[in-house]
DNA sequence: TCCTGACTAGTCAATCTTGACTAATCAGAA
DNA sequence: TTCTGATTAGTCAAGATTGACTAGTCAGGA
């Protein structure tokens, strides 16, 4: 349903084509969402059969013709309906990296550890690699929002795999 | 990937037919993983016809026949291949809720903080029920780890969102 | 001019996932 | 005993998702 949203969300600020959209969603929403291409295709298709969307072809030069994409009345009110809701509930979270840690005990306890300093310097260096990038594109208004959960989110996943590797007792609250 | 390595995990610590695996990962694993009944079948299957997992047929009293599922040597090292791999690694989350926050600006300030609110009362909730519960199951070995990571986690999103309601700087790491 | 590699705009078959359903058994109440 | 509702053990068709592919366009170098 969230997929919903973001494909209403963009196109209630701009029309756009598929691909574009596809686009802007790998490059500057990588960090929040993974709707891939063929999946936002998909949805576009659907949402466009129920109204929430109009499709026109638009022609450039003798490039391909193009599928743009415009939210129609019923597609705003359905985007109103969707962000209230997905602002008032929490919906909660798996970790795939959970599903090893679960089974952490079937290996020695110096591989564990050592297979676990390497996902800790993988976080740090996403840290690094986000931070560097902060200033330069998603900074206005709600996806500054946005970025700015997922690196601290990305601290608190950082301190408590720290604390798990240097034996410190579970179940401690952040901050 | 990180679902064979639970079916394999699970089936390496006792021999089960689906119905038995799909219930406990719905009840014992419900914090960590949402894989469905239909899904584990689908996978069981899979994994069957990979020679990583044997099938049986198993007859209880004139209950109806069960497929027990036993893991093979195959299957033994796939998962200890999953298994490194899954801990080696840090798998970037996506928060479906971060969709909605990426378009808060479409609301009236006193709106957006109200249902926000609503969303910080639903993480405290489920902080509450988690930790009631926490002495009940699953507080062995490595599932206790992931049962205090998933606290951990909550306890940092509900930090975060309250630090947002306070209108507190961006970015602040926790803790 | 011709060729190569990259970009544009999408499609498609294969796979994964799930809500809804079936069909049998059992426990306990009426 | 008979009926009802819960539990057991799955199945299935429908829908969602994606890796791999197509087919045209364009820029720049040889």
């Amino acid at each position: 349903m969230h997929r919903e949203l973001l494909l209403l969300g963009l196109l209630r600020n701009e029309d756009m084509h598929g691909y574009r959209l596809a686009e802007f969603i790998a490059h500057d929403m990588a960090f929040c969402t993974d709707l891939k291409k063929p999946t936002a295709y998909h949805l576009l298709q659907k949402m466009a059969a129920d109204g929430l969307i109009d499709e026109s072809a638009e022609q450039e030069g003798n490039r391909p013709a193009r599928t743009v994409y415009r939210i129609t009345a019923a597609g705003e009110a359905r985007f109103q309906t969707l962000l209230r809701e997905n602002l008032r509930h929490y919906q909660s979270i798996h970790f795939a990296g959970d599903i090893g840690l679960a089974f952490i005990d079937a290996l020695p306890q110096d591989e564990a550890h050592d297979l676990l300093r390497q996902r800790h310097a993988a976080i740090t260096a996403e840290i690094e690699h986000l931070s560097s990038v902060a200033g330069q594109t998603h900074t206005d208004g709600g996806l500054a929002l946005v970025f700015d959960h997922y690196l601290y989110h990305l601290r608190s996943e950082s301190a408590w795999l720290a604390a798990v590797l240097n034996g410190e007792p579970r179940t401690s609250p952040p901050g």
